[in-house]
DNA sequence: TTGAGTTAGTTAGAAGCTCTAACTCAGGTT
DNA sequence: AACCTGAGTTAGAGCTTCTAACTAACTCAA
């Protein structure tokens, strides 16, 4: 079904340039200075023309933010696929530098899906789809690495939660801990370092990740 | 030196009040919502008076970002010296909770701090010598378990970045590395919770943090 | 007590923003 | 050839920050 109209194509990559504008002017200078108009003058059109395409300036943000999502899922499946062969140790290593590497390489990108949020916004339900695709990649190679009980109680939750909305997944509960903490971990290295808080302490980022991921494949392993 | 003018008390006093309805308003609809001529209308004047008592919206946002990193800091200080008299372990417990409950407590208030910066801003020298404050906190506890060396390059660039800045201080490279990878698996979990990523997970985010401080501890007394 | 200086707060206005409404005009369809 | 759809326009309401100029009140010193 490749038959799209000439309006249709056309109407596409408007909207594409209009979406890549904003990006740039967020990379630029934040998200909150970014506006409709100064994106409509890039475009070579007014700021209301817009409307046709986004439902409003908060439209687009949102739809900024979904794409980023569905980007990095794809990105670190991506790695995972690429590193199907190797061992479940060296998978979780190829698919945590794919997500660190997807944020550092457009770090503004990273801060509209992980940074503050604007209260009371509600993620449409296929972004809340591409975040658990990007958690999901880690579960398998964790899961062959056989890890042990810790935490019962969280372990039972979170298996508990996840069968609510999936009834026969097959992950244990401890592989489903050490998922979530593996996505926090990495989040909390990646989120300090895209806001630049590591700032004046002279070290490399890169390092510490990668300890943290040895840290993590190693709690993984140990039964 | 309590002597403070009659004119110099007013005008603390409304500074105050206006910080408060700041909050109140980021509290509400988020930091972007926030609005010079709404908190005006909040203490009875209007919008342009303000400029008597802060450098416009961003002098406003800069030094509640400031207040933050302070109060911060005092609140772990405090736990640590109510602990005092604990264990290592109890101590570094009593540490993280400290944390992780001020963020909860006031989720707009830690997202100003660790959410989305806006690019170029530069964070004033006395709120990073609060932000480092928070962090030393963490580092006689964790010095008191004793830890390993494991990411040799890592721990050295640490060592030597804080030396630069401070020439004689006591911290081993290890126990350096476990501050920050402290500090970045706490934000890891409570910067996702404030943002309600966790959102229909169904675990108890407590839980996690929990269970991170207690690997934490673990890495830390293993030699 | 009176006069001078400082400071809080005012209004007016420029420049920008989002967003709605009404209009024009070009492209595609019947 | 006539019609309809949809892209893009301008106009304008109602916000915003922020500057400039002015008033009024308070503080302090002679």
């Amino acid at each position: 079904m490749e038959t799209a109209t000439r309006r249709e194509r056309l109407r596409a990559q408007t909207r594409e340039e209009a979406k890549a504008a904003a990006l740039r002017q967020i990379a630029a200078a934040g998200p909150h200075s970014l506006s409709l108009n100064a994106i409509g003058k890039e475009l070579g059109m007014t700021g209301p023309a817009l409307y046709r395409y986004f439902d409003g300036r908060d439209g687009l943000l949102t739809e900024l933010i979904s794409d980023g999502y569905h980007d990095l899922a794809d990105a670190v499946e991506a790695a995972g696929e690429a590193a199907a062969g190797a061992e479940p140790a060296d998978r979780i290593r190829a698919l945590a530098r794919a997500f660190r590497n997807w944020a550092i390489a457009q770090p503004h990108r990273y801060l509209l899906l992980f940074g503050t949020p604007v209260p009371g916004y509600q993620a449409p339900a296929h972004t809340i789809e591409a975040a658990t695709r990007t958690l999901q990649a880690f579960l398998e190679p964790i899961a062959a690495l056989g890890p042990g009980s810790r935490a019962a109680v969280l372990e039972e939750q979170l298996a508990a939660g996840l069968a609510d909305r999936s009834p026969d997944h097959p992950w244990s509960g401890p592989v489903l801990r050490l998922g979530v903490s593996g996505w926090t971990r990495m989040h909390g290295v990646v989120s300090l370092e895209v806001e630049g808080h590591f700032g004046p302490m002279g070290f490399d980022p890169g390092l510490l990740f990668e300890a943290e991921i040895e840290s993590l494949i190693e709690e993984a392993a140990s039964s």
